[in-house]
Formats: structure tokens, C-alpha cells, sequence
DNA sequence: CTGAAAGCGCTTACAG
DNA sequence: CTGAAAGCGCTTACAG
């Protein structure tokens, strides 16, 4: 069964399809078309149940009413709840989201972007990985609306959101400090992406600030996309071979790692043994004892980022840039 | 800056558009172009960056390697996760995955399908809630390839892959009572979709073949989308006014708020008190102790959702419809 | 107050 | 072996 097109609605309504496109799209009034046409031709869609093709709209109109979003992993809870958030926000302003997971992999960020770029949508939210910096300058320097979130591309001028990374974990190890501890661990991982550099330096230099000495012993740096049964391993040997009192793990999923190889060693957290970690997750509060963390304002983050986007899209001009760095939040849970 | 058009190619290489697009569409064997053309157009694409533009393509041909994915709720780990695999295993065949959620809302629900329909996507994976039954007929009238999935709807002759969630649920229920359970609650949502009133049945049906009386008093009918303060109320009058030993949670994230209420009433999970819940989440398996769940086969679901949606795709008659239903694991943890 | 016509960038049946 | 032309379903500048 085909679908009816503009054409059939402007036949039914004995009116030419100029006429019709008017009325659909609310210019009746300024294109001064009488009130009678207007009330036949909306009844003759409404009944008919008429739905323009979007596609040929795009194919005239050069845009899609559609933002491309392009995060690592959909299945990570960090990115589904910001891709949920962004998504409403978005459809309320009558913007419908295409998002896509890069799956940490340069190849596939670019053939995402190539992607987006032949369906024409509007506008791009990216949380990118090293390695595609000039297929998104390319964007930019094409005029598409680029926002960068989560992590930023320091080489690139557009515009960027995300939480204060450093800063969270520079507060997170001075609160182990103020509680005595003086052999912090961190957990991290080897992706070279902005984030995970910044937690890293707030790591380094609160211990600095206080005098402890940084050692390296106590930092692992976890291959991505390695087994989890790897990285249990190698978290083991740490809580194994070093006398530590404290650690931190960059990321919920190193935690939850972490805690499982805490169960399996039956070690407990403890005043002698503090963990904090980055990114909530439900397991944490629950745990027992309950785990401290570092929240990351995700409602604030897609706030601000469909705000530049908005802002951006119906602007004719190019609109300065903004770094937005919105503070994290640590809580201490006992 | 405007992008390259395959008229642009076309004059650059001194032939005609026909025969750019013919060796664009690896069809240049067939309409046998001369190897010199085929060599210096592929030459000329490679060197401009040319991509065509699908809109263009979708309006002419009428489809757009796009599949429309409609799911309750992405943030929910359930939905994310089957997404990623379902986007993985798409985007091997060349085709992408644009996803909505409904937030059990029929008007959004509608409203999504419209907005496919419009965008011409080629096939609709869909998570279907009650009340758009007629909208998913039309689409499957109109010759449209849809594939429902985690929910049947009955009325609806379309091909179906889910879970077996009547005999996970009796199994649970069944290995309470092999505990020598007597009063098992149940804590479940209100909303009306069929795996949820199957995993109703089951619990029922398990009590019944096992000489235990069903009781509604042990029944808990949480309204969707509470605020979870609510819930969690909902559930400690249930664990404080009930004389209970065992409790099957319908959905994870009840179970995580009943979790939360055990701590905060300091209840432990103990051989005098049970609990399952249905759909696995990494905060069961670290919770001490831990807690036992009934894993939905999120792998084979997806496998068997693009499988059918492909074999339909690439079928140019309408395939019979199959109902796949797919055991789910109990799997109890100590 | 309304309409004929061009054009967005493709694909493809047809012609030579 | 290759190309001119129609057409997918819209929008919009222009004309009356």
C-alpha cells in the first residue's frame, strides 16, 4: 500500500500543492490563504491521515530536524542515562535523536560521523575519542553545530560540556588524606581520552599537595575492552602485593570489578580500607557497607548541551563557544 | 561549505552521472563499463571524499538501511543492553539502528512510529505496549517488516522473540518451595503488558500445582513510574505487616528498591528469608550476600530479533511469522 | 488569494 | 559501452 503524498492531499481538496505545503507547514496565514481552504485542506489530512514524507522535506530543506549523537557505549549506564535525558529534552523541542556507539574504536567514530553527515542531520553531540580530531573539524569547518561532552578534544574550537574531572578527584583523595590514609591506589584505565588524563592529574596532585609521595606501584592502568576476568586479576594483585589503605577507581565499571574481587578475597571495606568510586551506579549504595562515590551531574550536563545545541541551531550565525565545566559531586557514604 | 553531489563527479570525470551511479552501486560489471571509466571515477570519488547523499537515495528508492528500534525506556540496563547488541549485529549487515523510547506513554508510542513511518525506515523492532495495536497493524498492512520482542501482543499476527517469563517465573517460585518456603510475596508492576502478567501467572500456577493457597495479601502491584520513595513504602509495609520468607521481585529495578528497604530495615537475606529477582544486574551478584536472579538471554534475543528482521529484509515475500520463545536461567547464588 | 514550475540529489528504464 | 530524461515528494521564489 503506498502512502499518500502531498499530491493526493491537493487533488481530495481541488487546490494546488503549493497551497497545501502552505498550510502544513503554517504559513496559510502570511501566504494570505483564505479561511475556508485552510479548514477544508486540514480536514481532508486529518482524515486522511496524511504524514509528509520527511525524507523529501530533508532532501529540499537541507535539514532533518535530527541530532546525531555519538557515545562510546550505549550499554554503559553513564551514557544511557545521558542519552535518555538529552533525548527528551531534545523531543520536546521537536529535535529526534540518532544516537550511535563508537565502541572506543577510531574506525568506526569516523564511519559514524560519514554516516550522519550523508542523512544531513542537524546538528552533532559527540563524545569523542582521540584520533577523529579532523573529521570533526571537519564539521565544524562545514557549519554544522558540534558539541563536545564528557570528554574534551583540547586541539578543537567548539563548544564543550562536561563534569570537572579533575577537581572530583582531587576532592576524592584529600578526603582519604583527611582521613588519615596515607597508601591511596588508583584504578584506572588506558584509554587515552581527556576524562580519564584529568582524574589522573587531580589524583597526582592532591597527593603532591599533601605531601605524599606519588607512586607508581600503586597506580593500574587496566587495557580496555580486556575480560573482566583479566582485570580481576590484576586488581587482586594489587590489593594483594601492596599495603594499601585506600583506592580509588576511575570508572563504575572498574568499581564494580574491584568489589567483586573484594567479595572473592573476603576483604571488607572498612575504616582501615576506604574505596571511592567515580560515577554512581546502583550497586554502590547498596553494597554493603555502602560505597562512596562521585556523582557525576548527568541532569546538568544534558541540560547545558541541548542548550548550546538549541541555542546554536537557531542561530544564523555562529555562536562563540563555551566550555561549560560543571562541578562533580563526592559522597561520602558510610 | 556545500558538499559535493554526484554531478560534480560526474563533470569532473567527463561521463555521465548514470555511470557514476552505476559504479557507485557496484553495478558497473553489470552495465559493463569499461574498466578505464570504472578506474578514474572510483579514482575521483576516493581523492574528493564523495559520500552520497542517502536522503537523496532514500526518497528514490524508497528505503533507508535503517531499521526504527522502539523500547520502553533506554536508560534501563535491560533496554541498553539488548540495543548495543542489536545495533552490533545490524551494523555488520549494513544496516543502522535509530531507537526511541516510549516511556510507556501510548502517545509517545504513536507519535514514534509516525516518525519512522515518515522517515521510511526499512523494518521496526518494537518493545509494544498496549494500546498501539492498531497503529502496529497498519504498518504490518502496509508490507513494513516489524518484529515485536520482550513482549508479545496478542492480537497481533507478526513474528515475536522473548522470553519464556511464565516458566522463569514458576521455576522461581518452584525452587522457594523446594527451600520449604510457605509464604512467598510477590512485588510487581501495574502496568499491563504481557511479560508482566506472565510472570504473574507463573508465580500463581507454581503456588497452585504446589498445594499452597494464593494469597493477595502477598501480592504487591507497584504503580509504574512512582517516585521510588513511594515504592520502597509500599515494600516495607509489605515485609513489616506480612509474615513472609520469600520474595520474587518482577523487575530489577523493584528489586533494587526492596534491596534498599532491607538495609534500611535492616532485614538480611538468610535461609529464613528468600529472594529472587527477575532480570539480572550487577548489584545482585556483589550484594551480600547475593542475590539470586532469573538472567534473560539477552544474547539470543537479539540474535533472533535481527535474524528474522534480516531474513524478512532480504525476502521479497511476506515470510510466515514465528513466536520464539526463549528459556530464561534461574540461577540461584548462595 | 492561489498556482505552475524549478530544483534538492539520487536511481533506473529506455534508447542508442 | 554510455547517456538523456523521468521521477521520488517535497518547498519556495516568482508570477498573476
Amino acid at each position: 500500500m503506498k502512502s499518500l503524498s502531498i499530491k493526493d492531499i491537493a487533488v481530495k481538496a481541488n487546490v494546488s500543492i503549493t497551497t497545501v505545503s502552505f498550510i502544513i507547514n503554517g504559513k496559510a496565514k502570511e501566504k494570505s490563504i483564505s479561511e475556508a481552504v485552510i479548514e477544508k485542506v486540514k480536514k481532508i489530512i486529518e482524515e486522511s491521515g496524511y504524514k509528509p514524507n520527511q525524507i523529501a522535506r530533508s532532501l529540499r530543506t537541507g535539514n532533518s530536524n535530527i541530532i546525531g549523537l555519538i557515545i562510546e557505549d550505549i550499554s554503559n549506564s553513564f551514557f544511557s542515562r545521558i542519552a535518555r535525558l538529552i533525548e527528551d529534552k531534545a523531543y520536546k523541542k521537536g529535535y529526534k535523536i540518532i544516537y550511535s556507539s563508537t565502541e572506543n574504536s577510531v574506525d568506526k567514530a569516523k564511519e559514524l560521523i560519514n554516516m550522519f553527515k550523508s542523512r544531513k542531520v542537524d546538528a552533532y553531540i559527540i563524545s569523542p575519542i582521540k584520533g577523529i580530531e579532523e573529521d570533526i573539524q571537519m564539521l565544524i569547518d562545514d557549519g554544522n553545530p558540534v558539541i563536545l561532552f564528557d570528554r574534551n578534544l583540547p586541539g578543537i574550537d567548539t563548544s564543550y560540556v562536561g563534569a570537572d574531572h579533575f577537581n572530583a578527584s582531587y576532592q576524592s583523595v584529600e578526603s582519604f588524606i583527611k582521613q588519615g590514609k596515607k597508601n591511596i591506589a588508583l584504578v584506572t584505565t588506558d584509554i587515552d581520552v581527556q576524562q580519564i588524563t584529568e582524574r589522573y592529574e587531580g589524583y597526582k596532585k592532591a597527593l603532591e599537595d599533601n605531601g605524599i609521595p606519588y607512586n607508581d606501584d600503586l597506580v593500574v592502568k587496566i587495557h580496555f575492552n580486556q575480560e573482566e576476568a583479566e582485570t580481576m586479576d590484576e586488581v587482586e594483585k594489587l590489593f594483594k602485593t601492596k599495603d594499601i589503605d585506600a583506592v580509588l577507581f576511575a570508572t563504575n565499571y572498574l568499581a564494580i570489578s574491584g568489589l567483586k574481587v573484594l567479595k572473592q578475597i573476603n576483604k571488607k571495606i572498612s575504616d582501615e580500607f576506604s574505596v571511592i568510586a567515580y560515577d554512581d551506579h546502583e550497586a554502590f549504595e547498596l553494597h554493603t557497607p555502602s560505597v562512596s562515590v562521585v556523582q557525576q551531574p548527568l541532569e546538568e550536563i544534558a541540560e547545558n548541551v541541548i542548550k548550546l545545541i538549541l541555542k546554536q541551531l537557531s542561530s544564523k550565525t555562529k555562536l562563540e563557544n563555551q566550555k561549560i565545566i560543571i562541578p562533580a559531586r563526592l559522597i561520602i557514604r558510610e
